[in-house]
Order: structure tokens, then sequence, then C-alpha cells
DNA sequence: TATTGTTATACTCTATAACTATA
DNA sequence: TATAGTTATAGAGTATAACAATA
């Protein structure tokens, strides 16, 4: 037999696989994929530095030059050299950035068909169980760059 | 306030967001990457139309071709013309392919550190509940498909 | 005419390595 | 030397359009 923890990854992978089309194409009307919503849906009011911004998206700092590039062609952000240390450069969302981010965050919290249709309890413990989930990988992910 | 549906799903994005790269890592020790298993992972032994696998991919018809392309390059399936329509492409596992599903299989049940250190009930509890959001997302294709 | 599979194309995401300008 | 960011490159996923073979 199989252990409900696997079978608990199990689904949630076939459940991600099921609902990913349906929630990039959400993004896609905004012309955003989820990498560069999520950019936007992080950027601190003070801005962020570019190594910062390639930790929050998972991925190696070359990649977040082209996620910045791409949204900062569209006047979306902006990067500003950092005064004390200028090799840093810090990425700001700009007053359009701001607002696309306005409608970028009701799609993250707009649950698709497959959520939506689970009873009120379900939903409720999902988020529980799921939050606790997240601070477990909070907790590793600290632990391992210290 | 937001919706406990909302925020489960904002939840399980980026649970699945800190989880993705450690499970590509896991796949890729296979050289295989989460689609190229997903495929292995859904043949059957009397082998799958091109079309039918592009739907369990949840990709184009012309994407699948690429996958089946580069497992069918390594030797762990093959293309085989169905005898009734000459149209048709049935794609079959090797005894290789077999045998490598064999080790992915495991792969897709083993639980990340985050869900492993959900206690024994809430493991319990999301898998029945996640169960219950694919068998909504699968009703849901099926009548869209219909 | 419609369908199956393929090719061609373009864009995004991903990782690695090499480079630059600073520190 | 080490670090921040970039460029170059390559492989993979994704979508659309156009095509050949077959029905």
């Amino acid at each position: 037999m199989s252990s409900n923890g696997g079978r608990a990854w199990k689904a949630l992978i076939d459940l991600m696989r099921s609902q990913k089309s349906h929630a990039a194409a959400r993004f896609a009307r905004l012309d955003l994929t989820m990498q560069t919503a999520h950019a936007l849906h992080v950027l601190p009011p003070e801005g962020m530095t570019m190594r910062a911004l390639a930790e929050e998206l998972s991925c190696d700092a070359s990649n977040a030059t082209g996620v910045v590039d791409r949204l900062e062609k569209r006047g979306l952000l902006e990067r500003r050299s950092d005064e004390h240390d200028r090799r840093v450069k810090r990425v700001h969302l700009t007053a359009a950035g701001r607002r696309l981010r306005e409608r970028a965050e009701s799609l993250f919290l707009t649950a698709p068909p497959a959520i939506a249709a689970l009873s009120t309890d379900d939903q409720r413990t999902l988020r529980a169980i799921l939050e606790r989930a997240l601070a477990h990988a909070e907790t590793a992910r600290l632990d391992s760059s210290a």
C-alpha cells in the first residue's frame, strides 16, 4: 500500500496539472504568465534587488533579468541603481504596474471550478492544511539557507 | 475578506511553486522531466494514440510529437501505425520504458518534506479532499468534451 | 471535407557558463 | 577575491498555423 502523504502528493500533482492551463489562460488575458504575475505579486513598495527577486521566483538570477526585461519594456516596473552599492539594482513597480497587480491579485484568489465545487468545510480544511504545509516548506527553506 | 476556496487556491499555487524544483530534480535523476515522466505514467499496455496522449498531457498535439520523439530516441517507447486507420499512430512502451516507468512511479508517490511533515491526520484529510477536487475536475472535463 | 499526425515558428521558462563592473 | 547583474547558449514546454496522408 501507499502512504496517505504519497497519495496526497500525487493528487496535488494531478490537480495542478488539470488546473494549470485554466489558471494560465486567466493570467494571459492580462498579458501575464504565472511567472510575470508572481513577480508583480511579490514586489514590495520599497522595491527589491534582482537577487532577491530571483530567490522569490525560485529561478536563476539570469532568468530574473529576462522577466524584469519583459515587464520593464511594458512600463510596469523600473530598475533603479542602489546609491550605496553600485553593483545592486532595485526593481520598483510603476503606477501602471501597481494597477495591473491589483487585477492580478484577484486571479490568485479566485478558486477554479474544481476547488469552488468543494463543500465550504472542505475548502476551509484544505486551506488550513495547505498553509501548514507551506509553513513547513518555509521553515525548511530558511534552515537550508542558514 | 477572501473566501476559503480562494485562499486554498492561493496556498495550492504557492505550495506547488515551492515544491516544483524539488520534484523536478528528483525526476531529472532519471533523465525525465515532469512531462516525459507523466507520458510514461499514463501509457497503457495496449498503447495510446498520439491524440489521446496529447489530451492526457494537456497540451497541443504538436507538442506530444516532441515528447514522444525524445522518448522514442531513447528507446523507451515506439510508434506503431494502426492497421485499420492509417492516419493513426499508437504509442507503446518498450521493455526499457516499462522498467523506467517503474522507477518513476515511486517518485510520484513520494511526498516531499513539506507534505511528509504534516500529521498523519492532515495527510489523510488532504488526500481525501484533493481526490474529491480531482473528481470535480474530471466531471467538468467530461462535460465540456461532450 | 474532416481528421491524424507532423513541421515550422515564436515565445517563455529553465540552467550553466562566461563576462562586466563593482566591492 | 567575491558579489550583483548581464549576456550567450541550449533544452524543454507551450500555442498557432500550415501541411501531407488518409478517411
